[in-house]
DNA sequence: TATGAATGAGGATTCATTCAT
DNA sequence: AATGAATGAATCCTCATTCAT
């Protein structure tokens, strides 16, 4: 791919993510140009229809945060911190306008498995090490951490966050961010 | 208004919450005037345009919430017993597709001030009796319970309701929704 | 159907004809719609989208065609001069303009069903009384009046029509267009 | 013109032949340059747009087709033979495609022209010698001569070339498409 | 010179809104 | 007053053509 190329499927991508933000998901894509500061018909020798654009954008938040989490599960951190780390990445990202993109779409479905896979190991060795609660299922727990992270101006330290976080701890160990039970 | 006007206002309503409920707020006035059985002419008349009749929508469903959180908050029932039933009324609402309508419309703004309003004096209770974490500004706790209530398939008893739930109770409280803190 | 609707469609098709003639089928919607001297959006009421446009003036004019035939095969005209005929009467009609419509189209396939069968009918009929060329196939001689009648500026008199016709005939006939065999 | 420069000329010649055929003449630049193997900047080196290439297609095609009617005019074959050669060469040519491209197209006149002429000398000669009917005008015949070798998927040998062919023939002569009058 | 990326006018289609019946 | 036909701006997308690499 051609250097010029490149840059401009970077100002893409960035207009896009702004735009979107901006307009929750329905911004045209004439808008989108107009930001990257090109012509329609470069966004779409980029990406072939408005769908693929918010399929590529998903992909590649998706598979960033894969790999972050896949990073930090591969230390022996406790597990209860890999998902404070998951949380901590994941509001930095424009997580909010991807509700509406199915992950039916192959080119999403790939990352979205892999983040989902990570992820469930990550509970169920926090449920294993005792500092998240037990009497809730694996799919139910990431659920959580996605409505959590999926918020227009999520932070980590916001009032769901911290209440969610809360209740997800076991029981004995709420208000406790950094406790491992029996520690 | 004419008996007939008043029906025809009642199957709009009707009409358009099922329809934006289906599509996710993307329905068509042809849609909504289809399925209340009317020409969209006679939505119009009724409606000035379609920001107006999502407004009048979420003006009706705020309005019958506040009124509902008022009653309850007219008895001396345990004002955490009172935010609990509040969030069992909302869920039953078609909140989730009015995420997208704004409280400034005039329309909104009256009925959104007043249940926030009454949501604030109960919360207040709420942390007075010593049900309720004391650690969370009023308008957290109400934003926190909103995003419990808006989502969409929204349940009181799934998984996100529960922990928020339990991540909001007063400490050493958690897991007992019935407890008052010090009975 | 009011009454302004039904001129209106009927405006519709009259611009289009002239429109996808002068054009050779590609002319646009908006030019449709200025030559009928309409907004776009009133095209698309009455016709779904471009194809069922050309669709609705096929099967109108083949249609008419269809009937036209079979009224004169119910007569005890000559088979020969209801082949003749159907010339006559296809050549008025803008059939160079619909070559490229696929008879697949569900709106088309019945209207040309019915035509194929009255000239198939016809032919045989003409081969049975000695008029027409006993030594070609029912479905070539259909074919090959398609030719004659679907040509740009086509008229039942002009060399291809003459030549053509006079090849049709039975050997001894020719260039004897009312003559049967025999007679 | 360089060596590789009149190869690629041929490779965009082939290339748009065959994708204008397979396509009915709507291919884009794209699709030609992709057949050809090469890049759309090519393409306009050679040819300064669309319309051009087209013209230069049927330029191509019709100077080849003059060419061998002029060879076939200069032996002393009967002069219907020559018209039966024409025919033959003809079909094999993509003649059907190019009926959008007009002949005004200076490229295209000058051949055009040729062609023209010398088939007209050729019919006359064959009217004179009794071969074809004498009653059409020479102008009359060609253009007949053009519908029939200008259908998709036209042979020298199916039925609307059959029957043409015998309805040119002179009086007499039917059906015996070797037969010169007085032989 | 060859390449293919960029451009933007043009075409099909949708839908909120207006207006004639 | 109710209806639904008409309107046209806005949107997605294509493709002939130009231009930077």
């Amino acid at each position: 791919m051609r250097a010029d190329a490149r840059r401009n499927r970077e100002l893409i991508v960035r207009a896009a993510t702004r735009v979107f933000m901006d307009t929750g998901c329905s911004g045209s894509m004439e808008d989108i140009a107009q930001a990257a500061g090109l012509g329609v018909g470069t966004l779409y020798r980029h990406f072939p229809d408005r769908a693929g654009l918010l399929a590529l954008i998903t992909c590649d938040v998706v598979s960033r945060l894969a790999a972050q989490v896949e990073a930090a599960a591969a230390t022996d951190l406790p597990r209860w911190e890999v998902l404070l780390g998951y949380v901590r990445d994941a509001v930095r990202e424009p997580l909010a306008m991807l509700k509406s993109v199915s992950t039916d779409d192959p080119v999403v479905a790939g990352p979205a498995e892999r983040l989902h896979a990570v992820l469930g190991r990550v509970v169920e060795g926090a449920q294993a090490e005792g500092s998240l609660r037990a009497d809730l299922e694996t799919a139910a727990v990431t659920d959580l951490l996605g409505l959590v992270v999926c918020r227009p101006g999520a932070r980590d330290d916001d009032p769901l966050a911290t209440v969610v976080l809360d209740g997800l701890r076991a029981p004995g160990l709420e208000n406790r961010p950094d406790a491992i039970r029996g520690q």
